[in-house]
DNA sequence: TCAAAAGTGTTCTCCCTACACCCATGG
DNA sequence: CCATGGGTGTAGGGAGAACACTTTTGA
């Protein structure tokens, strides 16, 4: 049952996995993407998807590759955030892990290729999970509050068209804090990345809302200056 | 010549090494440590001081057993930043390497133990470097003007005793632009993270300048609730 | 005596904050 | 008709930005 060992090196060399923390917003705060391990260790328990890193792809690609077999997803956004490599954090080798986390609309997320049992949870509702990926979410949700300070990475979680509470809920899920309704209406809109539509909707059955979209043209002119957002 | 290649696995491992940039200041600008390559590939070339995980030890263990090796420093300021994973960046075989940076008081480093010729290059006059090491310069410096917003790591960089003209530079070589002396001045003194010290100096044989030293406590206070600095 | 470095204070402006009213709708 | 959600404006305070004069010293 035991193949050959054919890859040999004069000195050990780890393992190397790919996990990917999948971001997702559905109005209702921020979820992330867990899948259920089907074998040992920890068979039974929630963990990020992942898996070794082929020879001829980088972390990046391999992280999507991942993105794209639990979500049918390609292109999302994607950043490596932390790599972990404590000795002991899988039982049955040394494996390093480079961690990453995607942003996705979770409207436009299929069901996986994967047998495996995948499911949403909510930030504050997550069990316990399987090797160090507590650890491993934690870390993910700290960088990418940090992130979100100098790049709206905000707007890779929403759909096309948004409402302004939408917005701000998300901002307000992300970075765990309330907002003045008005005054974080007043502060998007100064940084001008928002297009107020013509379309409204009526998301809860009282007053219409209007709809926004993310301004790509103006983005792109702020990111060569380099700039920040104040929350 | 060549031993026999004893460590032997079902899938290819990629060799893992870890980097690490260390920075310098010495009131005169930011500076990096390089080390001039002995060994072919990029003979001759310099580069950020790095070598394999022992299979024993995390990442950081690796990047602080580098760091000592050649500063001769232990418990230096040490953070990861980036995995380079590019199948071909080193011609030799697939190696990935963990990069950290370190922050080091450059008054307190000694020669390193061994025999590769180092220097100490301010951070606009660095060459070309060798493997991909340019771009991870180009990275940790980003990482850093980014970490800079959330701690006072700046801090890290200078001798226990400074004047406010030292902190000053600092921060302008690390984010790369120039402050208003008294506005500089007035915003550090309102973080609370300084300690005005009843003792001068004549850094330029003018007038005296105060000194002052980081208040660990306030940052310790500040820490716990969470703080931003606004540069 | 003059140039260079360091210490210090004021004004103005703008942005953030706190806060309240009106409108449209469905039940 | 009223509760709910959404849209909008204003007044006050505080922090950042712009800015100038004085002191000390060595050359």
């Amino acid at each position: 049952m035991m193949e050959e060992n054919k890859y040999c090196y004069n000195y050990p060399h780890p393992a190397v996995t790919t996990d990917c923390v999948i971001f997702g917003f559905d109005g209702n705060g921020l979820k992330v993407l867990l899948i259920e391990r089907g074998i040992e260790p920890y068979k039974g328990k929630w963990a990020f998807p992942g898996g070794f890193i082929n020879m001829n792809e980088t972390a990046e690609a391999g992280a999507l590759r991942e993105l794209k077999e639990e979500t049918g997803l390609e292109n999302a956004y994607i950043e490596q955030f932390n790599t972990y490599s404590e000795p002991d954090r899988d039982p049955r080798e040394r494996v390093i892990t480079i961690a990453h986390y995607a942003l996705v609309r979770i409207q436009e997320v299929k069901g996986g290729d994967d047998a495996a049992k995948a499911g949403w949870f909510h930030i504050d509702d997550v069990p316990q999970l399987a090797f160090d990926h507590d650890k491993i979410l934690r870390d993910a949700m700290k960088k990418l509050r940090e992130r979100i300070h100098f790049e709206p990475i905000g707007f890779e979680l929403l759909p096309e068209k948004f409402t302004m509470k939408d917005l701000q809920l998300l901002y307000e899920s992300i970075l765990d804090v309330k907002f003045d309704r008005r005054n974080f209406a007043k502060k998007m809109m100064h940084y001008e990345l928002l297009s107020q539509l013509d379309e409204t909707v009526r998301p809860t059955a009282k007053r219409d809302a209007l709809l926004y979209s993310f301004n790509k043209e103006n983005y792109e002119l702020f990111k060569k200056k380099g700039f920040q957002l104040e929350f």
